[in-house]
DNA sequence: ACCCTAAAGTTCGATGCTAAACACTACATG
DNA sequence: CATGTAGTGTTTAGCATCGAACTTTAGGGT
């Protein structure tokens, strides 16, 4: 079968191979390739994808967008007053400026962040979180944490321990290769079976 | 600083926060955060985001585009003769069938697949990849099988099937709260410093 | 044979993003 | 002070995507 009805006879879904079976096949038509590398590869970003596709089901029903909870973030993690330029969320979100100006634009409609021009440097602008803004993010946070604790809930300490480390480790080593990166030219598109290398 | 150069004195570039940061900052802000947790999380987040960087860059060199790697990938996963429908395409890619109708037609015309009714079934689509396209997979695969080794370089063979089989079971345990999820909804927007919760 | 429903793919309108052009401010130099 | 240059944010044009409407075909029931 092609993919994980397999045998069940059911309906027949055409979704998605499993990674074992997507091993295997990417084994057959491209023999060189490590089967262990590809399988971590494949399950990192499959995983990836569908925790994404959690939250944003998650996000939705808190009545903000996966977009705007990106900025929330960014604009928590600077710490007080929670308050950035456009260009530095840019930075950190891997988007162009162009775009959060004009994701700010509807942030600002939405009463999440404000826009005001700097004091003493009149170039810069600055965008800060409302009351609401930090609401908001908290009610996410309480929600991710809860979904991540479940994703997590099979592995015990010693694991997560060594999980930490091990991409810890991996993520050193792509920064190395990648200098600063701090993020510009993200396809970001979408791959479902094919994680096997892109989205990694 | 504000972010990774710390003491360096350098141009101050104003990144992202390190891991160890960000986690920092997150237990100052919402003490109820599993540290260990929100590591991995993160980690997991920016690995990928990282990883889909370099794809990028390198796909870009052998003059294709990640969004036609998606679909050279999943054709050669459907096995010969690499056949499949836009809408199995679209499912398998997390896609609507709508953006893979304009997706085909770009790489129609570039040659990599060619797209033909179906004989027995006059509704159906069939999207074939071409000899230049099953030679741009395989160019793309070998690249990325060199990245890839590259990032796990530093893990021994323990450490890789320890990874993958944690992954697997993580992979298992998201896959069973989201039914099927063939996967729309699929933002799949950027977080750089804020992947600790979002796009996992 | 004739509907009726379901399925497959495309077309249409709106949205969000990128890249490039643009406008404005700060700072250094003469 | 005048001017050049770099840095910051916005505007514009083009593209990829989504959601929804539409067209065509297949198959079932009468």
């Amino acid at each position: 079968m092609t993919s994980t009805s397999g045998d069940a006879a059911g309906p027949a879904l055409p979704a998605e191979p499993a990674i074992d079976e997507q091993v295997a096949i990417y084994q057959r038509e491209f023999p060189e390739v490590d089967p262990q590398v590809e399988t971590i590869v494949s399950a990192l970003s499959r995983l990836n994808r569908r925790m994404h596709v959690a939250y944003s089901r998650q996000l939705a029903a808190l009545g903000i967008t996966n977009a705007e909870w990106e900025v929330l973030k960014a604009l928590v993690l600077a710490g007080k007053p929670y308050r950035l330029g456009p260009g530095d969320l840019a930075k950190r979100l891997g988007l162009t400026p162009a775009a959060m100006t004009h994701r700010v634009d509807r942030m600002v409609g939405d009463g999440l962040v404000t826009r005001a021009r700097d004091e003493t440097n009149r170039v810069r602008v600055n965008i800060e979180l409302t009351g609401e803004g930090r609401t908001k993010w908290l009610d996410a946070m309480r929600m991710a944490a809860t979904f991540e604790a479940d994703v997590l809930q099979d592995l015990g300490g010693d694991e997560r321990g060594t999980l930490a480390g091990i991409l810890t480790r991996m993520l050193v080593r792509v920064e190395s290769d990648q200098p600063d990166a701090g993020g510009r030219l993200v396809d970001l598109d979408q791959d479902d079976q094919s994680e096997g290398t892109t989205s990694g």
